[in-house]
RNA sequence: GCCCGUGUAACCCAACUGGCAGAGGUAGUGGACUUAAAAUCCAUUCAGUGCGGGUUCGAAUCCCGCCACGGGUACCA
């Protein structure tokens, strides 16, 4: 079975084996199994046409790893891989080489195969899915379908069919208010608030259409998306970068009004962060989410307009309100005036005459701005008075209300109450008009101390600087925002004074509530998600477009909509940010645009899905990838995704291990979660969340070099002032680096095509085997660390391997004649052998496969330095170097005489009882210092230790004429004595 | 600005839950083997843990205040 080498040769090993494995199926993933499952996941990749570089199989190593080991551990593990093929990259890649993207992505993905299998990766190929089958994707369109076909119940939290909702209409156990929104019949002062409700009966068809796409998970919308024209389409929040401008490609982003579809990802966000504790991640991207999701709890505050003799907008409806958000209620008495966002719908009714010119000319500048720059005008804030009062509700004082742009649409109600005493923007915007600020939560001393105007008082006078504080806030360099106590609040009903912040805040939201003036209130950063593209190459939706506007989705016995065939696919993208998007489908061949059903024609939605849908449900697919009947057969999901793994049941069930880079924090990981739900809600998956385990590999870092214009030159054809590669000299001091004979300068970077300093593995593995490039891989330091590639330093493991290699094979390609039948006799090894298989063991459990190939490393030093290796003693050292270098393991498992294949030997185990030495060595020191050190036995104790310092010369002299006055002990390590 | 993470030898990285700072690897130096080189083997140099305080018998590790780098976020009321 072996191979015939006489040395180690990893071109031939690697070869052979690979083959082996993928005829014998060695990997293949079966349902349902005795033995514990174990669900071990890669974010799976775009197959770039680049291919792979050695940064991109960092993580894939480590579970590859993980998985091999858990199978010598008796474990049905599931590890798939498939290809994240959509979406704008591999659009990208085939618009700039002018061929078919189809064409591109299948030659991409051959190409990634044949580089992932050339590094020894333990896939069930079997299972392998690109996104861009026409058999995977039908069930993306499926689960749109069902999002489209459900709604969200705020009563019982989940999603539920939206024929549900029709029934419960229906039988009027709900209805429709005049504002679209649901509202149960016991729920009072939803009715009242929403001024008035409708039976279901009276509502025509299309109103009836109307009021349910305001509960669709699935729903078309015109809202203002952020309008990429140089890629001519759409993003998603999470894809604009935070100066404006697209994730790929990095091109300018508008602000413009356009109907798209929309998922309501809002419904969920409670959900969403909450269950952020269910499952075991990373704390940094927990965090990310739930910032992201951005909930902060506060209370609803109506104001009404004033119609009185203060200013009287005239033309305003006399029941004119507008409701804020605040997380401060507490600081209502405080609020001077309001503020609403240039794109409010109220300005327009509020606005009185006289103001009505500069209000108009406020919003249209505001509306030509972008976003960018917004930004890049150093926040002085801007504003113009709306020459209307809103009356706050608790005094009955009228506010001047205003339009800024610090204030914005798609947060809360677009309006706020501005406290500017007590909040950083509304304390500046104050300054910069003049409003009034009043001081209502007195702050702590430390805060008066430290903020205090030098000029004004002596910062020890805590009861002048109260005073100062009371009389004139504005004195004050900032606003104070924590937390204190309140002052100048009180009416004839309420009284908040010497109230701490929390307190008020409760007390004043009951009042409000009470009152029927407010009421508590929880906002959500988190928008819903933009889920149309004008592309050509993503999933197209299944939906049709009627005559009268009527959206009607395809029957789920037609799915598939395939994606038509097209010569030119291309996004016609523009200079011009106002020009209409023009979506490539729209120039489809009619046969695929229009659709006859009944006599009438439709028009097929020509919009395409974003990249992250088929990204959203893949590792559900890897469960049952066949399936034709269902995304993935019921059985096969819940034995893979539900309750019980290797380690025991788990509530959460998931993914077990999921391993991927941190940049998908809030794209993929929120998305992908947030349709498990919905799916989890209506029955079809068994677990709540879909990854339970996650876990972040780092980047592989490289030098970059660039000429003096800037521009980057390919890094492996660098060389230094003596003509020396770059790459084997980077960190040589002094050195002087040149590209085709001109200086260049180095730079650090993220390895990737951009900065040209992309290392092949194939390259890599031609030189030095695929088994030295994994073992390198993880040997770099932590898996979660940031690492600096370095050719040079793949020398050590391959040296490592080799010497492994030596140990137990000779010259001829024998079985070496240093390994013997008699069990091990050398008392060391066993003690080293034991700990070596505790220690990798655990590390592999931990993912610290950099300490776990260090330790094997101590050990094959040691067996070095042995005249003869029990063979059993070979046998578990090749066991554990299995998951780490399975090639060579393999062939040496085989000249041990053992049976193939290594991958279902069991794993070594320990035996705890060999893992310490009779002796250990204790430290003595004296007041801390290092003084001497002895060997004494495993469990001495703490007299007979202190004698034996006390007889050491050394020990002694520093004791002399001093007065012990404490020992301690620390059994096995070290003696302080503690002496003066 | 705010939040998170990381700083240990020329370089990459270890150090259990506070217990001699050094396991492993790279590079360097000296030597063995060799006609020579490569490969291999043996030996060996190099830091007091980013900076300043504190707690402790004892701090890389815990606490406080800074600095540098990396990532996230940015008027979210």
């Amino acid at each position: 079975m072996a191979t015939n080498c006489k040395d180690y040769t990893p071109a031939d090993i690697e070869a052979h084996w690979q083959e082996y494995w993928e005829k014998h199926k060695t990997f293949k993933a079966v349902d349902f199994s005795d033995n514990p499952k174990f669900y071990i996941l890669d974010m799976f990749p775009y197959p770039s046409g680049t291919g792979l570089h050695v940064g991109h199989p960092l993580g894939y190593i480590g579970t590859d790893i993980f998985a091999r080991y858990k199978r010598m551990r008796n474990v049905n593990v599931l590890h798939p891989m498939g290809f994240d093929a959509f979406g704008l990259p591999a659009e990208q890649f085939a618009v700039e080489h002018g061929v078919h993207p189809r064409v591109t992505t299948e030659k991409n993905i051959e190409n990634m195969v044949r580089q992932l299998k050339r590094l020894g990766l333990s896939y069930d190929w079997d299972r392998a899915v690109a996104t861009t089958d026409v058999n995977y994707y039908r069930w993306t369109q499926w689960i749109f379908l069902q999002l489209y076909h459900s709604w969200f119940d705020p009563m019982e939290n989940r999603a539920r069919p939206i024929d549900d909702l029709v029934k419960m209409l229906g039988q009027e156990e709900c209805f429709v208010t005049r504002t679209g929104e649901i509202v149960r019949s016991r729920d009072k002062t939803a009715r009242d608030k929403q001024g008035g409700i409708l039976t279901w009966a009276s509502l025509s068809d299309r109103e009836k259409n109307e009021a349910l796409a305001h509960h669709r998970l699935a729903y078309l919308a015109e809202v203002p998306v952020n309008w990429c024209p140089a890629l001519g389409t759409v993003l998603a929040n999470e894809e604009v970068t935070n100066d404006g401008r697209s994730e790929r490609g990095n091109f300018p982003v508008h602000q413009r009004p356009l109907k798209q579809w929309m998922l309501r990802i809002t419904a969920y966000a409670q959900r969403l962060e909450k269950d952020l504790d269910l499952v075991d991640w990373p704390q940094p991207i927990k965090l990310m989410q739930h910032n992201w999701i951005g909930r902060s709890d506060g209370a609803l505050v109506r104001f009404t307009i004033r119609h009185g003799e203060a200013a009287p907008p005239r033309e305003a409806p006399s029941d004119t309100e507008v409701s804020v958000f605040t997380t401060r209620p507490d600081t209502l008495f405080g609020a001077t005036y309001m503020v609403l966002a240039p794109e409010n719908p109220l300005v327009e009714t509020i606005t009185t005459p006289e103001q009505r010119d500069a209000v108009a000319a406020y919003r249209e500048q505001a509306a030509a701005r972008t976003d960018l720059e917004r930004q890049a005008e150093t926040r002085i804030k801007t504003g113009v008075f709306t020459g209307a009062y809103a009356i706050n509700p608790v005094n009955d004082e009228p506010i001047p209300v205003w339009v800024a742009d610090y204030v914005l649409m798609g947060y809360g109600t677009g309006a706020i109450m501005a406290v500017p005493a007590h909040d950083e923007r509304d304390f500046e915007f104050a300054r910069q008009f003049s409003l009034p600020i009043r001081p209502v939560v007195m702050p702590d001393d430390c805060w008066l101390r430290t903020q205090a105007p030098k000029e004004h008082v002596t910062p020890e006078d805590t009861e002048t600087l109260r005073r100062l504080y009371t009389d004139k806030p504005a004195a004050f360099p900032e606003a104070f925002t924590g937390r204190g106590t309140n002052l100048n609040s009180v009416n004839q009903d309420i009284d908040l004074n010497g109230l701490p912040t929390d307190e008020a805040r409760h007390k004043i939201t009951n009042w409000l509530e009470s009152k029927g003036l407010g009421n508590a209130q929880t906002q959500y950063k988190l928008r819903d998600w933009l889920f149309s593209r004008q592309r050509y190459w993503g999933e197209p939706f299944p939906i049709l477009h009627g005559p009268g506007g009527e959206i009607v989705p395809v029957d789920e016995q037609d799915l598939p909509v395939e994606l038509p065939e097209m010569e030119d696919f291309r996004p016609h993208g523009s200079d011009d940010p106002d020009a209409p998007p023009q979506p490539p489908l729209g120039r489809a061949p009619d046969s695929w645009r229009f659709v006859e059903l009944d006599g009438v024609r439709y028009e097929r939605e020509l919009n395409t899905m974003p990249q992250w849908a088929g990204s959203c449900w893949y590792y559900l697919r890897f469960c049952d990838p066949h399936n034709s009947e269902r995304f993935a057969g019921k059985e096969a999901e819940r034995y893979w995704m539900q309750g019980q793994n290797a380690e025991g049941p788990v509530p959460t069930g998931g993914v077990d291990l999921y391993v991927g880079g941190a940049e998908h924090a809030v794209l993929h990981l929120l998305y992908a979660r947030f349709w498990h739900k919905v799916l989890y809600d209506l029955g079809h998956v068994s677990s709540p969340e879909p990854f339970r385990r996650l876990f972040n590999q780092g980047y592989i870092q490289a030098y970059y070099y660039e000429d003096e214009r800037g521009i980057r030159v390919p890094a492996d054809q660098v060389v230094d002032q003596d003509g020396k590669s770059a790459e084997q000299v980077q960190d040589a001091p002094d050195r002087r680096f040149f590209y085709e004979g001109r200086p260049v300068t180095q730079h650090y970077g993220k390895m990737g095509k951009s900065l040209k300093n992309a290392v092949a593995p194939d390259d890599v593995c031609e030189e030095y085997g695929a088994d030295a490039l994994r073992t390198y891989l993880m040997f770099l330091g932590p898996l979660e660390a940031m690492k600096t590639w370095n050719t040079q330093g793949i020398e050590g493991v391959s040296r490592f391997l080799k010497r492994i290699w030596r140990e137990i094979v000779d010259r001829e390609g024998n079985r070496g004649s240093k390994i013997r039948e008699t069990a091990e006799q050398n008392p060391e090894t066993l003690r080293l052998l034991n700990e070596t298989i505790k220690k990798v063991g655990e590390d592999i459990e931990e993912m610290r496969f950099n300490t776990a190939i260090s330790q094997m490393m101590i050990f094959v030093n040691h067996l070095q330095k042995c005249d003869s290796i029990a063979r059993d003693t070979a046998n578990a050292l090749v066991r554990l170097l299995a998951p780490f270098a399975p090639h060579l393991a393999e062939e040496l498992w085989a000249r041990l005489g053992e049976t193939p294949s290594v991958t279902s030997a069991p794993w070594p185990e320990y035996d705890p009882s060999r893992l310490e030495a009779e002796t250990v060595k204790v430290v003595f020191q004296i007041n801390g210092k290092y003084r001497g050190d002895a060997e004494v036995a495993k469990n001495a104790d703490r007299e007979t230790v202190l004698a034996a310092a006390r007889e050491q010369p050394r020990v002694a002299a520093h004791l002399e004429g001093k007065t012990v006055r404490k020992v301690i002990y620390v059994p096995g390590k070290i003696l302080n004595i503690v002496a003066s």
